[in-house]
DNA sequence: GCTTGTCCTTGCGGCAGCGCAAGTTGGGTG
DNA sequence: CACCCAACTTGCGCTGCCGCAAGGACAAGC
């Protein structure tokens, strides 16, 4: 199997105060994998074998319930930690990661995360504050989801995707991957219908710009004051 | 400042693996604080110095929206840590934990933090694991808010009450702390009048039993199949 | 270029649960 | 023991959002 360079993950925060040595060691166990969009890297409730980074590319992960419902729970971002169940303890996989574009995966034997941890506290140390701020998120959206209706929550999701995977064009920032009203719906505890509804009201406002699996935001400011819930009818 | 006898967190699955010693060392550290009920053991958004362990009674922790509404983010019980900013790397407390009934905590200073994990990475992966379930708590009632009504999410709720802080009695289990219809309202997204309604539904049915911040499961078994949803109406 | 499938839009009716408001109960306090 | 206040109950009207259903638009494949 190839070697795997050291520059492909060196400016990852989560590798920041690591030496060199010990990062190559660590990437000297690692395989890559490339998932087609559309792919999943592996399925809810399979037994947890390995742990994975993100290199490129767009996750999302979801859950689903007895029912056959599923929800979003979080989208994967190039350089986030997935699937680290080793370090939960946990023996399967809570959730199902989904590429939504084509991406790129590596993956590590679960074996590896003890030793990683013993040889390199502050790997743990990092890999904690993510867990923490996902953590923090979680709690974000239970708040969100117990108080602000639907538009706001909506407005907020929005904003979220965009500091995650926003990219600047011409118009506005666009949101960088493909996103259906039904994810979006997902995300925020709500149907398509009403995910469309609200961005028909806010594109013929000027705020947004839609189209198939596309999202292009004109307007963060009004998108900010809606999540606010300042509301600017008109 | 009196000696911590080891004796009291001994069989905390926290430090299960850790040498008398160490733990010892880390009790000289450690300070004891007594939580009136009613009382909160520090504030939302006040910078975070210290990091606990609750040893007795039973905490809630809440947040506050920017418009004044309040949520319950969780419960804390006898033996968890909470206030870990530190091992999140974060500068301030994101909720405030008040205690429902007299409680008493154990508070380490932030600094401690670093030293413990470079000593004792064992703790640090226990942490790791604590953190992990609630991350997956958090998700499991985000699913629960997404795609559950009222009434299913209200039982949950007890029913995850009735195993953290379920006592025994000769007419069912007792939530062995002060609950208010109000509490189970910030913690289920919904309005302690529509609480205050299931109760009295259920009540009528016989499957719990009522009282001023008071809850006693009868029927479990009825319980539980009202949260996968099974509509047993009569 | 036509077909097919997926994603999106929009109107309409219904209802779960919220908000208001008025009453009741129970526990603690002087 | 009488008072008071916080917690709880319950009826009623309203509405935000869902669910259904029908139709339209875009992309890919043949």
């Amino acid at each position: 199997m190839a070697d795997i360079d050291r520059s492909l993950v060196r400016s990852l925060p989560l590798f920041a105060n690591m030496a060199d040595a010990d990062l190559d060691r660590l990437l000297a166990r690692a395989t890559m994998r490339r998932v087609p969009a559309g792919e999943a890297v592996f399925e809810q409730g399979q037994k947890a074998t390995q742990f994975f980074l993100l290199l490129h590319g767009r996750l999302k992960v979801t859950q689903v319930t007895s029912e056959g419902q599923q929800i979003i729970v979080r989208v994967v971002n190039p350089g986030d930690l997935f699937g680290f169940a080793p370090a939960l303890q946990r023996d399967d996989y809570p959730g199902t990661p989904t590429a939504a574009a084509e991406s790129v995966v590596m993956c590590w034997p679960n074996e590896v995360w003890g030793s990683i941890v013993e040889q390199n506290p502050q790997l743990a140390v990092n890999a904690m504050k993510t867990i923490g701020q996902r953590l923090q998120e979680a709690h974000t959206r239970i708040r969100e989801m117990s108080t602000e209706e639907v538009e706001r929550r909506v407005a907020h999701a929005v904003l979220r995707l965009m500091d995650q995977a926003g990219r600047r064009e011409a118009e506005g920032v666009r949101i960088d991957f493909p996103l259906s009203r039904q994810d979006v719906a997902e995300m925020t505890a709500t149907t398509l219908h009403t995910v469309s509804r609200i961005f028909s009201a806010w594109e013929s406002q000027g705020i947004v710009k839609g189209g198939r699996q596309k999202l292009l935001v004109r307007d963060r400011k009004r998108l900010e004051s809606l999540a606010e819930g300042l509301a600017d009818k008109d």
